[in-house]
RNA sequence: GGCCCGGUGGUCAAGCGGCUAAGACACCGCCCUUUCACGGCGGUAACACGAGUUCGAUUCUCGUCCGGGUCACCA
């Protein structure tokens, strides 16, 4: 190539910005000391993934940690992998998490900020521009070859033992076209993809300080990576280099997939004259594949629990999900949540330094875990609320009954809520109907069945003679002095001890009669607070219950 | 296969040359208790392996093995 102006103009003659009117029309940012600028930048070729919540979170913690800006940016420059209302699935998603960006774009069709457009697609022009100015230096040049000779170049290659594989080298055929070969293709109309002229060295080396691994080390870039693809648009590693310098990203986390590409990114910043920023690589979350047993990424298209639309299906909090993985993102979470049970999950002191270097395999134990611990931080009525919103959704009739009488349900979520060691047994907002069923007739399913120390016989005694003395208004320890007053007269003892230590002398104690209580108004042997259940059950619902219950033992 | 990143209990993880190797989840036992849940106490269980450096290695170096990633006009 004898002449890369002339080149350049053959190729860009539509474009006549430069570089610098570039860096003036987007100005280094004008913040403090230590202020991180940082980015989500998903493809929209999908729903938003766990992996991808993982992600967000660490760019927008990090820049909120330290007064920064976080942005969101569509890499749309994959036409054919992309989906219809991919934009507004991410958005949506990330934003039922309460994830707000400062700048970037903001729907299908909207955005704000100062550094955009912040969709790829839209940003061609500025990819153009550095292309030019690449050509115009003598650092990129266009490759005409076809799909088949790169094929068959890849066939060479493995032929040939060559350890690296790409375009490089004697493989790289349109390296060195003279400027009439060039001419006379571009004049023809042949199709065309524009490549790096790398400079790097076999033996060379390049370092870089990932910040959450350390030293990174590898074999400097010598392949002549595609720039723009023979549409014009830029590929993923162009569009990464002139998008982050130009919207001035000051830290890119982003997955480990990313790590062998690196050097490459590095060249090619070097290479524009484009200050090289701060990378971090983040582990990525793994899970174990059922049909081999090995761990592997989590995949959207292979696990519907990826998928973060799944776990509010299911009822789960995103404030659950969103402290879980803030636990795989800085395992002292768990400490400051502990110490900072009431406090804004965002005013977390996040550090990137804390994370860990290995994958980590998803833990829906581990999350239910959390999760409960989050519903058991709400009050009665926000989980009345949740549930109801849960079940608008996905349950209808049951937000219909839910509606209709609400006392019930938040008579019962309010059992020993809120104090120092609140009642931790609902996971997802889903498994509210189930676990109390019996508080509604249209759902209830009894089941008289009795645990082996209990016999049919004793039950309907028992239970007949509470009917006798049942009050609906009792209090609880009216309520219990009741079913303690029960016992003797039926053989049981109303002290737990005393059975303890005389085991035969009774049939039972106290607890067994209750148990015969329990039984026969829901049909379980475990309960919260009983007495409460009968209250809101209404005194109508209890006698039924309990002449029915009475007399189905009886009839055994 | 080349290159890259990893490897502490079942899972997530502290550790950063000297410790009886934290903690959380899960599991088991006991206690509290009218059941459950909560809570309390206790328990099972780990430094992949081999060399080296060192007075001393989980920690540093190298090798082996294992796992993952990456080698596209996908990101």
């Amino acid at each position: 190539m004898t002449d890369p102006v002339k080149i350049a103009e053959l190729l860009f003659p539509d474009i006549q910005k430069t570089p610098a009117e570039l860096e003036a029309a987007y100005p280094p940012r004008n913040l403090p000391e230590g202020a991180r600028v940082t980015r989500f930048a998903p493809s929209p070729t999908g729903y938003l993934h766990v992996g991808g919540l993982f992600g967000a979170l660490a760019d927008y913690m990090t820049a909120k940690r330290t007064g920064g800006i976080v942005y969101l940016r569509v890499e749309d420059t994959d036409k054919k992998r992309e989906i219809d209302d991919g934009v507004s699935a991410i958005l949506e998603g990330l934003q039922s998490f309460g994830i707000r960006f400062d700048e970037g774009v903001t729907g299908t069709d909207t955005e704000c900020g100062a550094y955009g457009p912040y969709t790829q697609s839209r940003r061609v022009e500025i990819y153009r521009t550095v292309a030019k100015d690449l050509v115009k230096r003598g650092l990129a040049y266009p490759c005409f070859c076809t799909a088949e000779e790169l094929d068959a170049l890849r066939a060479q290659q493995e032929a040939d033992g060559a350890l690296i594989r790409g375009y490089f080298g004697k493989y790289a055929k349109c390296r060195d076209l003279t400027d009439a070969q060039i001419e006379e293709k571009i004049r023809a109309g042949v199709p065309y993809v524009l490549r790096f002229r790398a400079d790097g060295s076999e033996q060379g080396r390049v370092v870089f300080d990932d910040l959450i691994r350390g030293k990174v080390e590898m074999p400097e870039n010598i392949i002549d990576e595609v720039l723009l693809k023979s549409d014009g648009v830029p590929t993923y590693h162009f569009a990464h280099v002139c998008d982050d310098h130009f919207m001035r990203t000051t830290h890119v986390i982003r997955g480990e997939e990313w790590i062998p590409s690196t050097a490459k990114h590095i060249a090619l910043f070097k290479a524009c004259g484009f200050r090289v920023p701060k990378y971090a690589h983040t582990p990525q979350v793994l899970k174990i594949d059922e049909a081999d047993g090995t761990k592997r990424k989590l995949s959207k298209r292979k696990d519907p629990e990826a998928a973060v639309g799944y776990f509010s299906q299911a009822g789960y909090p995103p404030e659950a999900l969103l402290e879980y993985l803030m636990t795989l993102l800085n395992s002292n979470f768990e400490d400051w949540r502990r110490a900072n049970p009431d406090a804004d999950i965002f005013t977390f002191p996040f550090n990137l330094k804390k994370m860990s270097v290995s994958g980590a395999l998803f833990d829906l134990v581990k999350l239910r875990d959390v999760s409960k611990n989050v519903i058991a931080r709400m009050t009665a009525q926000d989980v009345y609320a949740c549930t109801l919103a849960w079940a608008s959704r996905y349950d209808p009739d049951y937000a219909a009954l839910l509606r209709e009488s609400p006392e019930k349900i938040c008579g019962m979520l309010a059992l020993d809520r809120g104090g120092k060691k609140p009642r931790k047994d609902i996971a997802a907002f889903r498994e509210v109907k189930a676990y109390f069923s019996y508080m509604y007739s249209e759902l209830y399913e009894k089941d008289y069945t009795l645990p082996e120390n209990l016999n049919p016989a004793d039950a309907a005694a028992l239970l007949e003679a509470y009917l006798d003395v049942y009050s609906a208004d009792d209090d609880r320890d009216a309520w219990f002095e009741k079913v303690k007053a029960l016992c003797a007269p039926h053989g049981f003892t109303p002290s737990v001890k005393e059975y303890k230590e005389n085991p035969d002398a009774f049939k039972g104690h106290v607890g067994d009669v209750s148990t015969v209580l329990r039984i026969a108004a829901t049909g379980r042997t475990n309960t919260p607070d009983l007495c409460t259940i009968l209250r809101l059950l209404g005194e109508e619902e209890v006698r039924a219950r309990f002449r029915d219950a009475a007399a189905c033992y009886r009839a055994l």
